[in-house]
RNA sequence: GUGGCCGUAGCUCAGUUCGGUAGAGCACCGGGUUGUGAUCCCGGCUGUCGCGGGUUCAAAUCCCGUCGGUCACCCCA
């Protein structure tokens, strides 16, 4: 047997990685007209960027990071996520004033891996630094959604819970541990430790879900200014359009959030995975990192699982498809070079292959169109056919481009 | 970490019950159509039957071991 990728890696090969590309393409430019710059940060960090801002209570900490030491002795950790990385950059450049950035990459966590869930996963993802403000939790959870429903995610809603602050997290907390304390022996093993070290991470187990749902909530315990930003958070976000359900059990799975945390699920995955991505607010994190205080939320979305959310569909790799007699190859290289140079996505078959070879290969790539460079060429005349319907007509050279705008 | 299912052609799989010449469809290449795809017809290419050992005259098939894949639980994107 020949080598294989790493178990619960995926190469993504033509023509599925049309939809990639379209994915990230769609990314990138939502991302600028929202006013968010790209930023590209390493796909490894100090172990402690994610120990310390993740948390060590979390289970990405305890049991999934590709941890390991380089030659110098130095513990590096393949990030399991964008978040801390981009806010330790931030840290390190001076944390002046506000900062809007978007990623998109590889992340990594050592898991048994199924559907919808690798040990190299894809993220797109931003962060806006800098801001306390709740129009900046609504602008992100806006932009999230939209994406989602603009790329055809069916049925977006967004799970929406607040996790209260430094001020009112503390006594939530204790109510917390003292309700789960009085359960203890009602939780799974896991549950009890976790209890010991993080209560609100038991919230968020699914065999104790029965038991849990009637512990109390966070969005109960809120101080003033958490509710006063909570509140804000929705109207914005009622008047955006934006569907969400309040979850008071939702605590998500990194330690580090503040105040605002959501989820977005879509209806077409029914298994466990349904969350496609998620985020929050994290004013605490950038101190966790040794830097000032400096407010953020961001979020990400899993690529992996909007492709699996979408409906299949063929997505054409070009627009149009040159093809040539065996004596016309340079003349079609060079109908071939003016579209390309107009911005055309066209292409034509190496080597001298049949007709039937050409229309063949077009049809495979999705071509609208295919030119044919002929004996009619002696006239300065191609043919172009459309491939949907099969009419086909003889033009004038230079009326290619015009041909294909109006057809 | 726990459990189920599956490893045979590039892909999807039949053949395993009851041991007896390695199969089909799709894909790919060519031809029918010396200038036309998607449909149709004809032809061609493709194999360490996951790997190792055992039983047997004979193993894809039976036995033992091992590796891999996949789905689910848990958790998360």
């Amino acid at each position: 047997m020949s080598l294989r990728a790493p178990k619960g890696t995926d190469d993504i090969l033509p023509p599925a990685s049309r939809v990639w590309r379209r994915l990230l393409n769609a990314w990138e430019q939502m991302a600028e007209v929202y006013g968010y710059d790209l930023i590209m940060v390493p796909l490894f960090e100090m172990t402690e960027v994610f120990s310390r801002g993740v948390g060590e209570s979390s289970e990405v900490v305890q049991k999934q990071m590709y941890t390991f030491d380089d030659k110098g002795g130095r513990s590096l950790t393949l990030r399991p996520e964008g978040t801390a990385g981009v806010v330790r950059a931030f840290v390190q450049a001076g944390a002046q004033g506000v900062m809007k950035v978007s990623y998109s990459g590889a992340m990594f966590r050592y898991e048994r891996p199924q559907a919808g869930r690798r040990r190299q996963f894809f993220q797109v993802g931003l962060e806006y630094l800098g801001s306390p403000d709740p129009d900046a939790d609504a602008e992100v959870i806006e932009l999230g959604y939209r994406y989602l429903t603009s790329m055809g995610v069916p049925d977006v809603v967004v799970r929406l819970n607040s996790l209260g602050d430094g001020e009112c997290r503390p006594a939530y907390v204790e109510l917390l541990r003292s309700w789960l304390e009085e359960r203890r022996s009602l939780l799974c093993a896991d549950s009890q430790q976790t209890l010991d070290l993080n209560p609100m991470r038991v919230l968020d187990c699914k065999v104790c879900a029965e038991i849990v749902a009637g512990a109390p909530s966070p969005v109960d315990s809120l101080c003033d200014a958490c509710e006063a930003h909570f509140g804000a958070v929705q109207q914005r976000l009622i008047s955006e359009g934006v569907r969400y359900t309040l979850d008071p059990q939702l605590v998500r799975g990194l330690d580090y959030y503040t105040r605002t945390a959501f989820e977005y699920v879509g209806s077409a995955l029914d298994t466990a995975q349904t969350a496609l991505g998620g985020g929050g607010r994290y004013d605490g994190l950038a101190e966790l990192l040794g830097g000032p205080p400096v407010p953020g939320v961001g979020l990400a979305l899993g690529v992996d699982r909007i492709v699996l959310s979408i409906p299949d569909a063929e997505l054409p790799a070009i627009d149009v498809f040159v093809a040539n007699t065996d004596t016309r190859r340079a003349e079609a290289l060079r109908i071939l070079g003016d579209l390309r140079s107009s911005g055309i996505k066209s292409d034509s078959l190496p080597d001298q292959r049949s007709l039937k070879a050409q229309f063949k290969a077009a049809d495979r790539r999705g071509a609208r169109a295919v030119v044919v460079v002929g004996d009619e060429w002696e006239t300065g005349q191609v043919v172009i056919k459309r491939l949907d319907d099969g009419s086909q007509e003889t033009i004038a050279r230079e009326e290619i481009a015009t041909w294909l705008k109006s057809h």
